[in-house]
RNA sequence: GCGCCCGUAGUGCAGUGGAUAGCACGUCAGCCUCCGAAGCUGAAGAUCGCUGGUUCGAUUCCAGCCGGGCGUACCA
């Protein structure tokens, strides 16, 4: 259309070329804008060698003449604004079919095929079962299951992931923990040192592992005793961490041990590979990874001069079996402490032969710990720390998440212990699910005086007569939930689907207060009732995208 | 030193190559005989860290600098 006006405008004379830059047709910020937005007339000012306002005024001028039929049902107004901005001003009609859309499309409204079914992995938490999770790992797990609820939403074939680090050396400090706990219970002087994990559930652990496996542990020797405490050890705290993010809301459709890697060969085999193609050397009786020519700083070890291999060695192969089984793509949710390994593993996966973009890494910034504004020092081996399943006891699951998907990862996290624990309104969650509970009210209370036969239906009625300036604010935002969810999921930010809600949320409450629903007018009555339904449906949808529920009452 | 992240209102954070920089909390002033006041309306509050560069236009992109966080192992 604004091409149609720059041929009709150069025809006619009124600009001097007919030459088209880049242009751009948007949505503008602000209401009073319009719908939509083009900077034609300023991008082609030093082209036309004239001021942008005066291109504008004869664009407008070409579209009202020559495409006279646009206007109509759709299209109410063309207007130049500001420096050169030509705005076009929809129709409300041209709205109101979005809300039946809404009903129509139920749980399924805002999904996108953006994705054309690409499978991707999404890999987070993967904490060592070593203890309890921390809030950090909350941070991650809430990051990790949001961006693949949401890229699954927008068309990818998400498969959630769980690395378990169940071998290697943490793993024999973990079983070594347990022994000599073991020992002191059993009145024996030992010395239990530093390195070893102090936290009290490593003696409740011992007791357990006294209970059921005392039998085995009396004929076992040190190495074998540290052996069975170890396994018994990393099952039990797995299976709690298992529980822990289920109460969380988190689960996961594959757990992947470290220690199978191993067991199949699939280490040794990926560090012989590499070695055939010269990207491993030995230096100082240790094998080197020619990280560096990938744009790490420097080589890395796989194997030390002791013969153990790193965890990075692990991770080689662990990224290699992941794209075998057939990911396009593999996002990793890690730690902001983990960053300087985003090279290693990226010299990794394109070593073997993927692409670089085939692999993003989503560096979640740290918690920061807070007791009434006061750090808390928290350390897994000191056994010092407050773990996620003392968060979502006290302040909800749903609290819980939506605050740590409330800002940006890229950003630390202050989590007030004692601000969290509070359930006032300070709470964003209570602001947005508060939209759901009260629009279940209104529902409710519109079946039980006859008006409609049932609090959720397919079709709306009379939407023409939804034309209340807040009425139609509500509308364009349910229009735009699933450009929001397509952000939110091409620049792999959770919160962008958060800031949508608060958004929805406020309109909807001004609404409210500006409006009755259930009216003398029926139709009007029942339009609103189709709007506010399908408001309903958008919050319902958009906060499953985060894991956090929509109650009906609160 | 080097690398990554952050620097926007009193505080915590959104946001954008363009037209009036938003939200929450806090402060002040209002709104329930009326579908849930966990709500709404209004007011006050910001030289978008600093300096250059690219651009018709920079808070947004780039470089340098200054602050803050994190990392920088033959640890995991």
């Amino acid at each position: 259309m604004v091409l149609d006006a720059v041929r009709t405008a150069f025809e006619k004379g009124l600009l001097p070329s007919n030459q088209v830059p880049e242009f751009e047709v948007e949505t503008p910020k602000y209401e009073g804008q319009g719908d939509f937005s083009t900077n034609f007339a300023m991008v082609s000012a030093k082209l036309q060698k004239m001021a942008p306002a005066k291109i504008a005024k004869s664009l407008v001028e070409s579209m009202s003449d020559s495409t006279h039929t646009h206007l109509g049902p759709v299209l109410e107004k063309i207007e130049v604004a500001g420096p050169g901005f030509i705005n076009f001003f929809l129709s409300p009609g041209a709205w109101h079919p979005v809300v039946d859309q809404v009903l129509n499309q139920d749980a399924s409204f805002g999904a996108s095929a953006m994705g054309r079914g690409q499978l991707v992995q999404v890999e987070f938490v993967s904490a060592n079962p070593t203890g309890p999770l921390h809030v950090g790992h909350g941070r991650g797990a809430a990051v990790g299951d949001a961006v693949g609820n949401i890229l699954s939403f927008a068309g990818f074939d998400v498969q959630k992931e769980y690395y378990i680090n169940d071998s290697g050396r943490q793993i024999r400090t973990l079983g070594t923990s347990v022994w000599l706990r073991l020992q002191q219970m059993q009145g024996k002087t030992v010395d239990f040192p530093q390195d070893c994990y102090q936290g009290d559930y490593i003696r409740d652990i011992a007791q357990e592992v006294f209970a059921t496996r005392g039998k085995d542990l009396a004929d076992a020797d040190e190495k074998q005793g540290i052996e069975i405490c170890a396994r018994f050890a990393a099952g039990k705290i797995l299976a709690g961490i298992r529980s822990d993010l289920d109460d969380f809301g988190v689960r996961f459709d594959n757990w992947f041990s470290e220690q199978s890697l191993y067991d199949s060969g699939r280490v040794q085999t990926a560090i012989e590979n590499f070695k055939e193609k010269d990207l491993i050397y030995e230096k100082d009786g240790a094998l080197w990874f020619r990280t560096e020519k990938f744009g790490d700083e420097k080589d890395r070890v796989v194997v030390r001069n002791n013969g153990l291999t790193t965890y990075f060695a692990s991770d080689i192969a662990y990224h290699d079996e992941k794209y075998e089984r057939g990911f396009d793509r593999v996002i990793d949710v890690w730690g902001a402490d983990h960053h300087g390994y985003i090279k290693r593993i990226d010299a990794a996966v394109v070593a073997t032969g993927r692409k670089s973009e085939q692999f993003d890494v989503i560096l979640v910034q740290l918690v920061n710990l807070l007791r009434d504004g006061n750090p808390v020092q928290m350390s897994t081996r000191a056994g010092e720390f407050v773990t996620l399943k003392d968060i979502v006891d006290e302040v909800g699951k749903d609290a819980a998440r939506f605050m740590f998907l409330s800002r940006s990862y890229d950003s630390g996290l202050d989590f007030d212990l004692e601000l969290a624990k509070k359930k006032s309104s300070d709470n964003p969650v209570y602001y947005v699910q508060y939209v759901h509970a009260r629009i279940t009210g209104i529902l409710n209370k519109a079946k039980d005086e006859g008006l409609i036969d049932q609090t959720d239906f397919k079709t709306g009625s009379h939407l023409e007569k939804l034309v209340a300036e807040e009425e139609l604010k509500l509308i364009k935002l349910i229009a735009g939930f699933r450009e929001q969810v397509e952000k939110s999921a091409e620049t792999l930010h959770p919160h962008v689907i958060f800031t949508y809600l608060m958004t929805l949320a406020s309109a909807f409450h001004a609404y409210y207060n500006h409006h009755k629903v259930i009216i003398a007018d029926k139709p009007l009555s029942l339009a609103r009732l189709s709007l506010v339904l399908a408001v309903k449906k958008v919050i319902r949808n958009g906060l499953a995208l985060l894991g956090v529920s929509a109650p009906e009452r609160m």
